[in-house]
RNA sequence: GGGCGAUUAGCUCAGUGGUAGAGCACUUCGUUGACAUCGAAGGGGUCACUAGUUCGAACCUAGUAUCGCCCA
């Protein structure tokens, strides 16, 4: 029976899916026949996510490369995974839980809570999984990991096989924080008011937004004034008035409510004289107006704006290096939701403290500070934007705002017909502003002072930017190794604490002891209060694996001996603000309280460890010896400073080597017109329905051939539709080669030794192929592979061989067809062996279809033969000369539009012994291509013939009664003008001694013969157009 | 503002000093016994611009223009 038209994709995808698991075709080290392991980390999906064409083009290049490695014998492993996406889990479940109608998070408690996100994962966590087996991925799905697994509560759902993962993480933070590469202390954060928790820089997205810029006066202390002169670039007074103020602008009116000081340049002479002075900030009860010094600082631009800077050390990055160096103090106006606090004492108190900050009176801890509330009573508990309304209303009544004419272009408004012009408005600046704002909530972030963990980035950094500078690691395209010194030369410490319940819990313990042990005793024992005053408690923290660990470790920092109990487990529950540090047991022993740190860390963190965590470290496993360093990592750009970088900080830091010797950036994947997908845009295409419609292989191959180094990623239906009918294609091939018995006698291992040249030919371009597609994928040239492939698969099988085989096939003698068959059965399953990393589904069906075979095509033996091996010159020769004969009969019957299924009679005017024994061999297929149907043998050029000048010889075909003689001459004018051209250049080079002296011998070799071989062929042009010109 | 990159056929893009390419689209013809998801033929380029280096430049260098991306 026939073979189907076409590959059912639909049907045949699941089969063989389904086969490929059940026989654990891509279990690590199926395959193997030599030593050398290779393996590739996928990048963990969030455990949230669903397939999107990113995946689907990424998952696709390192399938190539994990199934072409299987293929030849390599120890393979494609170790897949998710990561946990601790804020997109934590809010996922959230959701669910709110649309069941349950109680919220913190209702429900922290342990129950995490057994819904179990929950969750076990139901949910998998999709991307089952989405990625329909893109063909061969990984050794029973290796499934997960940057969670082994944490409290894990189920062990999904990622049942997974190396402790949880285990791994904290031995790293705990040997980091021993190495002082990680620390805690309160600095300025960014922090995302929607979800509650500290985020790192890089997960802030910086966006231009339509803002505003105020100016207001700040008035200076007890009314003084000073002379405001103003001078332009040559040094001339432009402006010259007393003030008793200092202007300042600012975008976030609401902040000036926590001002330190006004900073000016030290070289901007117009605030020289009142540099020292004090200024009132004009918000806030009158009464309890805050004075505030006027600074110097490098920072302030003195052409920007006024040139003075209010410094807001608490929300503000710049204003919080000011402070830092000036030593002022940075007062936090915001809860953690980004409203303005509404704890602590009455404005009129905190004020006060901070006036006798300002004078020098008296000085704060940092702990301190953070308990002044700045924010006046009326304004408390005000969401920040609406606080900040109120505070430029307030301001603007009190005549404070600097002010302006109604139609000074700044103001960005159009004025009304009833509007002055020259009405005095406030000066508010209509001006683009850079807004901070979180990469998952899309809130603004709010720089925050809180207390959080870092690590040391700049301590770490060393060892990876060397592995990438000496070319240890190589980072492709090259531009990206550029960015990556950028990055790592400018490092900021990373904050990887996060104020969230799902991910790894920080693993450090706190303890607070009494300094006398003695004193406390007497307190607890006997009546006299006041003793509380005579001892100290000394605060200590320990970072341990567990808590056990912990205590062990925090014994030793208390000099006597006391008990230690796990506040976190006993049944007090989990507030921080445990209320006795300390108490006395029946027999005198102090007992403390460790109180473990309730912050989870960054998920950057955990998937920072995911080359050594999957395989099992910090155990010695096998996996650890086979595929550790991993080969490649494959993935976007977007995340080189997120994830591949803090890799090779991490990998070097904990486990002494390099995560991989070599990083594949690709660019984002990109609508056909190179848009952005997104639902708003309604351009999004889904990887599932492109599989659905054309199937996954020419959605891979797409990928594929998309995937130059560096280049940019537009994925267009066409070209997908395109490789589908490639697919199509390869399978109608495949369907003659079945219908003319070429695998009737099994497959062909080894080449045929063939005798015909057209076989020969085609064996040795399979070998050229091969050369090709083996050069292309070592250089990660996954575009140039496909296109190889592509080009040999259709121009060189489909259009010439199989063409060349069919005389063969049909009409040839026993020995013709048995050499015909076997050189077809071989080509196609070299050519499905090649695919097959490309298109796995529709090779591993044909190579099903097409004979019975030991092993599944996904364990064939990728080919090792050469050029040298297989390539035959001469026959390769002949075969192009069969080639561009048959090329230029076709073209010149199209060109004169001789019908294409006549066959019509051809002379050979002269021809040398080469194409005369290559037209005697190819005689058959010659005439079935060219569509001749005889040869004759003339001494003179008739007239009114076409003129064929090929390599050797020349060929007419006598068509006086088909072809109209202008257009012959027209045909061969044009060809003539071509030649002229060509030939203009390769007599100028040749005739340019110092072509000829400095060219590369090959080169000039190779140019004169062009010159012999263009010459000759015009010479038979002329002598035809010469011969045209006769009769016309 | 700083950094990185791009500009080649109508479109999408390859092309690292030696005759300018592919796919798609387009035009003409074709139910040739694998395939119309096909076949044959054809048209289409000042390689953004300017100046250099070189025997020779799409490619190297400098500058200009336009457009992206990342970071402030």
């Amino acid at each position: 029976m026939p073979m189907d038209k076409k590959f059912n994709a639909a049907v045949a995808e699941a089969r063989i899916t389904e086969k490929w698991l059940t026989e654990k075709a891509f279990a690590a080290g199926a395959n193997a026949t030599r030593d050398e392991g290779f393996s590739i980390m996928i990048p963990p999906p969030n455990v949230t996510g669903a397939l999107h064409v990113g995946h689907a083009f990424n998952n696709t290049l390192q399938d190539i490369l994990i199934r072409w490695h299987r293929m030849r014998g390599f120890k393979t492993l494609w170790q897949p995974g998710q990561d946990h996406a601790g804020i997109a889990t934590q809010l996922q479940v959230e959701k669910m839980l709110a649309a069941q109608g349950n109680e919220s998070r913190r209702d429900m408690g922290r342990e129950r809570f995490l057994q819904k996100v179990w929950e969750w994962k076990g139901q949910y966590g998998g999709t991307i999984v089952e989405q990625l087996k329909r893109l063909g991925c061969s990984c050794d799905w029973d290796r499934n990991a997960f940057t969670m697994a082994g944490a409290p509560g894990d189920p062990r759902t999904g990622h049942e096989n997974s190396p402790n993962f949880h285990d791994a993480v904290i031995k790293v933070f705990v040997d980091m924080y021993e190495k002082r590469f990680i620390y805690r202390g309160k600095r300025l954060t960014n922090w995302d008011p929607h979800f509650e928790t500290a985020i790192s820089d890089l997960e802030v997205e910086n966006i231009e937004v339509a803002g505003h810029m105020w100016h207001f006066k700040y008035p200076l202390a007890g009314g003084a004034t000073y002379t405001y002169v103003e001078k332009d670039e040559d040094g001339n007074v432009v402006l010259e008035e007393e003030r008793d103020y200092i202007s300042i602008a600012t975008t976030r009116p609401e902040t000036m409510l926590g001002d330190g000081a006004v900073a000016v340049h030290p070289s901007d002479e117009r605030y020289a004289p009142i540099v020292g002075q004090l200024c009132e900030i004009p918000v806030g009860p009158k009464e309890h107006r805050r004075l505030i010094p006027i600074i110097t600082d490098e920072y302030p631009d003195p052409d920007f704006g006024s040139g003075a800077v209010k410094i807001t050390g608490a929300h503000d990055f710049n204003d919080y290096a000011v402070a830092k160096r000036g030593d002022i103090p940075c007062y936090r106006l915001m809860d953690t939701r980004a409203s303005m606090r509404n704890d602590g004492a009455p404005y009129a108190e905190a004020a006060a403290i901070a006036m006798a900050v300002a004078k020098g009176e008296r000085t704060l801890t940092e702990a301190e500070v953070d308990a002044v509330n700045l924010v006046p009573d009326h304004l408390r508990g005000l969401d920040r934007f609406e606080a900040r309304a109120k505070v430029v209303e307030e301001i603007t009544a009190e005549g404070l705002a600097v002010m302006t004419r109604a139609d000074d272009p700044v103001l960005g408004k159009k004025l009304g017909a009833d509007d002055d012009p020259a009405a005095l408005v406030p000066l508010v600046e209509a001006k683009p502003i850079m807004q901070p704002v979180g990469d998952r909530s899309k809130h603004v972030i709010e720089p925050m002072l809180t207390d959080q963990w870092f690590v040391d980035a700049a301590k770490i950094v060393g060892p990876a930017l060397d592995a990438v500078k000496d070319g240890t690691v190589k980072i492709m395209p090259e531009s990206g190794e550029k960015t990556y010194y950028h990055w790592l030369e400018n490092i900021e410490p990373w904050c990887i604490s996060r104020q969230l319940w799902w991910g790894h819990q920080i693993p450090v313990w706190y303890c607070t002891y009494p300094d006398s042990p003695e004193k406390f005793r007497e307190f607890m024992t006997g009546n006299l209060n006041e003793v509380r005053f005579d001892y100290g408690w000394v605060e200590i923290e320990v970072a341990a694996t567990c808590f056990e660990e912990a205590k062990e470790r925090l014994l030793k920092k208390i000099p006597y001996s006391c008990e230690i109990e796990d506040a976190w487990n006993d049944d007090t529950g989990r507030d921080s603000s445990i209320g006795t540090p300390a108490s006395l047991s029946e027999d005198g022993t102090i007992l403390l309280s460790a109180r473990r740190d309730e912050d989870v860390l960054d998920t950057w963190f955990s998937s920072g460890l995911w080359p050594i965590g999957t395989l099992g470290w910090p155990e010695e496993t096998e996996e650890m010896k086979t595929y550790f360093p991993t080969d490649v990592l494959i993935t976007g750009f977007d995340i080189l400073f997120f994830w591949v970088a803090r890799m090779m900080m991490m990998q070097l830091a904990v486990a002494d080597n390099i995560p991989f010797h070599t990083v594949y950036l690709h660019q984002l994947v990109r609508d056909e017109k190179g848009k952005k997908m997104s639902k708003t845009t309604g351009n999004v295409i889904d990887p599932l329905e492109i599989v659905d419609e054309y199937g996954a292989d020419a959605l891979r191959f797409t990928n594929a051939s998309m995937a130059s180094i560096g280049g940019v990623l537009k994925l267009s239906k066409d070209r997908i539709a395109g490789y589908r009918n490639f697919g199509t294609k390869l399978w109608n091939a495949c369907r003659f080669a079945e219908m003319n018995e070429a695998f009737a006698s099994g497959p062909q291992a080894t080449p045929p030794a063939a005798t015909a040249a057209v076989n020969k030919w085609i064996i040795g371009e399979t070998a050229k192929v091969r050369e090709t597609v083996d050069q292309a994928l070592t250089d990660y040239r996954f575009n140039d592979a496909a296109s190889a492939l592509y080009g040999f698969t259709w121009n060189m099988v489909c259009d010439w061989y199989v063409e060349f085989s069919k005389p063969l096939l049909l009409d040839g003698d026993d020995a013709q067809k048995a050499e015909a068959r076997a050189t077809l059965a071989w080509v196609l399953d070299q050519t499905l062996l090649m695919l097959h990393p490309f298109m796995p589904f529709i090779t591993e069906e044909l190579w099903g279809e097409l004979a019975d075979r030991q092993k599944m095509l996904v364990h064939g033996d990728w080919p090792t033969y050469t050029k040298t091996d297989l390539v035959d010159e001469a026959a390769s020769r002949e075969m192009n000369w069969v080639i561009s004969l048959i090329e230029a009969v076709r073209s010149a019957r199209g060109e004169m539009h001789v019908p294409v299924g006549l066959y019509v009679p051809m002379q050979c005017l002269d021809l040398d012994d080469a194409g005369k024994a290559a037209w005697d061999a190819n005689e058959t297929m010659i005439k079935r291509l060219a569509r001749i149907d005889s040869l004759t043998q003339i001494d003179e050029m008739p007239k009114g013939s076409v003129t064929l000048a090929v390599e050797g010889g020349t060929f007419c075909l006598p068509l006086a009664d088909l072809i109209d003689v202008d257009e012959e001459k027209a045909r061969l004018e044009k060809a003539m003008g071509k030649l002229a051209k060509d030939l203009g250049g390769l007599r100028g080079r040749l005739n340019n001694p110092k072509f000829v002296a400095s060219a590369p011998e090959e080169v000039v070799a190779e140019n004169r013969e062009l010159l012999v071989q263009k010459e000759e062929e015009e010479a038979k042009l002329k002598a035809a157009l010469t011969r045209l010109a006769e009769i016309a």
